[in-house]
DNA sequence: TATGAATGAGCCTTCATTCAT
DNA sequence: GATGAATGAAGGCTCATTCAT
């Protein structure tokens, strides 16, 4: 089982390919073989099975992201520059990674069982880096201080894997790491106009805890 | 190959329940007859093969949300009331049938190839609502009128998606459609200050109508 | 699951046919299908898997096996009839049945953790057996009373066997049943004369209770 | 293909080792490889194939055994001494290579094609050897004259086997070579009685010479 | 000599689909 | 219409064997 070898990305490359176009579960190991140029057989050397690839893929993708998404917070001064920057790197990363993105937003929800570690980490770290921002912003007084975080997190991951989603479903022709300065401007000013918000209720939930408790 | 019979429904909703379950990839034909309570040659004289199941729920699933998503829209009098009414449909459908909510966010991504036809609707229906609540709020001055409906509709979209799957995967004991009211308020002010707000760039992007033209 | 129907017969006697001819390891599911006429999924509506056909032959064998042997004792008057019979019983079945007897031979040994459980019932079977010849022959004084049985057994039991063997191994030409009378001649008179034997010890073995706790 | 180098037996007897625990058709190379020390390449310089590993097996064993068993013979100066030598050989040898023992024992049957020649000398050396004892007895008087070698033979290694066998299926803990004594006691008296023994026919089988054909 | 990475044929098993009843 | 036994193609995985180093 050695890893971190050249053929082992050889082989977790083609895998990541191949997934991006059939799926997983549709994928079978002599379609990856052939897309990594070497035999089927050769794959269990590098792989205990076809599960053991997902995961690694996940596990790998999930520490490459944490740290990129950290380096890109930690780059910003004011909460509203570390936003743009935590906005940036993930779109720009899955735009130089593709076949990794399609994957990981498509597999996510169907083998969850199987990638649960990872993406709970993923989820978190990006709770955390969220909290962060959010934190920084309040004390900047640039950020409101009656935020749910969690729901805040739901929002921003929401809507940028949403975009990013849309962006593989349409071909990938257009830049996505462009993307990323409407959607902090949506994200911070709203869709509403300063005078049209005074009627809408400033949320005061009841169970303000309790929802932040979920993510 | 009758449709709209009592066993089609009853065959239709066990497949949901499996797929949910499963996922579509690891559901069997013998496990969705098991579960629908009829042998499994009788699948075969409702569907015409495994696919169709999934084809069939696309569709009926799309009809279902475009009529009920307008019919909400519709209720709302202002622009604000009509985006509420929309979350709060889409949140409530979905938490009044886990098991479809679950396959329909589940699948989407996965068996593209197999429902974009539902898919594409959906998602243009979605822009078509969006498009008219801002068309609204922009009239009454309620919602800002430098937006990128496309970027809005996703913006939206997503958030509301990772909600459900948030929803879904902490194990559904939390209300789901009372999510619909915060969620609103971000939607509409964002989580800037307005005094924090004067530096963010209404992002003057130069191509518009590029972007605007992806989705 | 189906169990007792024609088609299970007809698998289990392919089966066993082929596991005579390459041996259990070296037989494949495709080999039994091809000669029990059927398809190779099919041999999986009846047994759980190509383990569970061996299981399945042994666990039917031992209990044939023991109702003959029981039936065959039963009908002997004297324990010298007795033993006859369950000699000549034990080559007839054998001799009726050569592939069972090549399978039952060969595979013991080898699938050991496979066929324990049957293994060891037919062990104890044959040791009730052949102690209950012995007790009726030592009050009728036509059997010494200075035997292990432990031993007793394994040397009847290891004769027949290897008589059987010889047998399959030599093409099965010869009526293996008429084996039975000069065997039982040999286990009552042994291989030495009445004057010789004075020289023979009576074996006045220390340790009589260990070695009949052997088997 | 250098034989008789230190590698090679080094590899022997790993190969034993492993058979004996799982059984030929289970084992694989690399078990056999890792067992040994070397490399699974190193295997194919001392041996043509995996068969080749078992047919050695059977031939040193052969030689070994057919060596040792003469010599057991011809130490005795009686028939029954050398009987009594004979199985005593049989039983310390197998108690002193357990793995070799149960290899033997285990595959004989189910790899019967592989080493059927090894296994034909070894049966004629047993019937040559046992054909001897007979003739010595005979001369002497301590052995019945009515006997059909070939029986006889079967007789013995039957019993004498399946004694090694059981002391392989209840874990070695007993002496296996202190068996000789009374294995050889019942062989020469029987079972019976001296009176008891009027009644048994001394078994006048027509058909002597086509028995005793057979092996 | 020795190694062990690479190969690919072959096996067990699953499961969508058919069809005789 | 309804059934479910039967099919057989296809997939994941193993492992004996080879060969470049």
């Amino acid at each position: 089982m050695k890893r971190n070898t050249d053929k082992y990305q050889q082989i977790l490359t083609a895998a990541i390919r191949v997934f991006a176009h059939r799926g997983f579960s549709q994928s079978t190991i002599s379609q990856i073989a052939q897309e990594a140029g070497v035999a089927d057989g050769t794959i269990y050397l590098y792989f205990k099975n076809k599960d053991d690839i997902l995961v690694q893929f996940y596990e790998r993708m999930t520490e490459i992201v944490s740290n990129r998404f950290w380096e890109a917070v930690n780059a910003g001064k004011t909460a509203v520059d570390q936003l743009y920057n935590l906005i940036h790197a993930h779109l720009a990363l899955f735009q130089s990674e593709p076949f990794g993105a399609i994957v990981y937003q498509g597999e996510t929800h169907l083998q969850w069982r199987l990638v649960q570690e990872p993406i709970r980490q993923m989820s978190k770290m990006y709770r955390d880096v969220i909290t962060r921002i959010v934190d920084q912003g309040q004390k900047e007084g640039t950020i409101r201080g009656d935020l749910y975080v969690g729901l805040v997190k739901r929002l921003i991951n929401g809507a940028v894997d949403e975009v990013i989603n849309t962006w593989i479903h349409t071909g990938r022709d257009h830049d996505l790491a462009a993307m990323a300065e409407p959607l902090v401007n949506l994200f911070i000013q709203g869709i509403g106009t300063p005078q049209g918000q005074k009627g809408v209720s400033p949320t005061p939930l009841k169970s303000i805890n309790e929802i932040n408790a979920v993510t």
